[in-house]
DNA sequence: CGCGTATGCGCAATCGATTGAGCAAAGATG
DNA sequence: CATCTTTGCTCAATCGATTGCGCATACGCG
């Protein structure tokens, strides 16, 4: 055990081995068959390296070797389910075909997310994922000048192929089992409230254009001052929703978990009026569906998700689709008798 | 745009520029004030640069330098709220202190967790912060032999020094909670039921520590069938209530949330006695606020948790300390009247 | 003009691992 | 014994950026 300060490296190993630093080098990068090495020499210098605690040195291993195997992604937030599975999920698979998975979370924020793309380039990653970008655009321009691959999950970008939720054929799903919950439970339904989320964000507008569908399909006029997409924060939404008094069966349509925090937060403080409240979120959360009220949620089909996503790396993309992958809807109420 | 795959380097740009690579390197790391560059070809290779898309490559400039600022976390899940927020708070801490985060998840596999270990050594990761790793121990000898700082969060080692939660007091305080509770709302508390996590787990052992002693503290015997530390599972945790019909006001200490959703889907399908049922919860979420029944939980402080580990960091480790830091506890109850 | 100092920049060694090429010895073949 | 093949290993160039050192030229000053 030395107490060196300094690393400990196959030169080292080589001169401790009695051997030259390409047959450690081969011996512990597996390549010691193709180079003839013979066994004994390998087991010595394997028994050397691990007595000595010796990890490669990867900056001068990649320096040298073509590829990375490096594969990165930029999350924009951990503070939901959705985010984190993504993330999880991704690691897993990118472990499982070989990959050296390097995930970065960037706050929503676009120069952050710039100059994490940036470094993952830097680091010389061969693909870049980018989850929920706020400015895609910008960073698959990088990518691609710096022939780097770059792929968009979840939010859609016109400078690569995008893997994306089915938005409106999710949230069309969602207000129409929300209007439907709502006749059977209290024999009619009004329309509902839409709440959270920004509408010039492509995901919004492509619920907002579900939920409209899902009204006009219904011959209903939905009042503007029913659209409350006031961001994505708890408090933004509680307040649009402030001073709301529901006297008859409503039901809400909730733009994503942390807009549900937002709906809670007035739910809960309802003089009067809660009972006949029902609501159903475009999200997944294992606790939000215990929540009084909530008829059902949209989980987003990360495994399919990023399923497509790794299936287009190394590929050659032709084109700038957007590929859809259907939501699975939860319903969380019994059905009704009819 | 050149087409070509290879990647530009700064022997390009300075041929572009028709100068020396190491003017354009210490024109592009900020070093060329130092080294003497007229403003004017610094403004002209960093025009060329920007030009040509280029990014350092972090494995040749890494493997000249001394040091590498990169920092490595390994956290074992991102299926609940605690662990996304320490990963977004440590990267955020990390950046802020000028280090380049890299967080992995391990998905609680021993095996995992040191081979994440061992790469993020060969990044020449400076320091490295085990999160809840199951074998903290071989990690941080690996660290030693390597030289490589370690410091363990949220569960604690031998090896290395370790921040942790003061879950004993936490869980103390809880258990008085809900018994304090329980008194008032209905008259009268009994013991407490225990469900979640293992006992072997140093945290579990500590909450239970907590739990017993609250009801020591008021002479109340517990009966060793209200222990039900089935693992970290919700289908476990509601297969060990399975048949429990609670006939009288009953509590419940449930550790961790992912014992909380275990928890709920007993609670949601009782036939009877869902109504007199209370419980806490040893972990925070923002829905679980919202369930029915539930009295307070324990919020971990991550904030300071990671504060502390990052004042460790370049300090000489003197001692294989245990820093405890107190939990919030987040009441969810308005106060009854005695 | 002569000498000292400041300015501006390039040369070449270096970091640690990889890898094509090649050399020496042992073994095989006739 | 001579020649060819195989085995086992080493040499040295290389990846791209960094950095100590040193060489011009320009400038200041008496």
């Amino acid at each position: 055990m030395e107490k060196s300060t300094k690393k400990t490296t196959i030169y080292d190993l080589a001169e401790l081995a009695g051997t030259s630093p390409s047959a450690v080098s081969s011996v512990l990068n597996g390549t010691w068959k193709k180079r003839r090495i013979s066994q004994k020499l390998a087991d010595r210098i394997a028994k050397i390296a691990d007595e000595q605690g010796y990890a490669v040195n990867a900056q001068a291993s990649l320096l040298r070797k073509t590829r990375s195997h490096i594969i990165g992604m930029i999350v924009p937030k951990y503070d939901n389910r959705y985010f984190g599975e993504i993330a999880e999920q991704f690691e897993a698979k990118a472990r499982a075909a070989g990959y050296f998975p390097v995930v970065t979370c960037t706050q929503r924020d676009p120069d952050l997310e710039f100059e994490a793309a940036k470094e993952l380039i830097s680091y010389q990653a061969e693909c870049l994922i980018a989850t929920g970008a706020t400015d895609p655009d910008r960073i698959s321009a990088f990518c691609d000048a710096a022939g780097v691959q770059s792929i968009n999950l979840d939010l859609p970008g016109r400078g690569a192929t995008s893997v994306i939720s089915d938005n409106f054929a999710g949230a069309r799903d969602l207000t129409n089992l929300i209007l439907d919950h709502l006749s059977r439970e209290f024999g009619a339904a009004t329309p509902l409230h839409f709440v959270g989320g920004r509408l010039t964000d492509h995901n919004t507008a492509e619920r907002l254009r579900g939920f409209l569908a899902a009204h006009e399909g219904r011959a209903m006029t939905l009042p503007d001052s029913h659209i409350l997409a006031t961001g994505y924060s708890a408090d933004k939404a509680a307040a649009a929703l402030n001073g709301f008094e529901p006297d008859i069966p409503t039901g809400i349509f909730v733009n994503s978990t942390i807009s549900l925090e937002g709906v809670m937060l007035w739910h809960r403080k309802l003089a009067k009026g809660a009972e006949h409240v029902r609501f159903g979120c475009f999200d997944w959360d294992p606790f939000g569906a215990y929540l009084p009220g909530n008829i059902a949620m949209v989980e987003q089909d990360v495994g399919t998700m990023l399923e497509k996503a790794f299936n287009l790396i190394g590929k050659l993309q032709t084109s700038r689709d957007q590929i859809l992958v259907p939501c699975k809807l939860r319903v969380l109420v019994p059905p009704l008798d009819r």
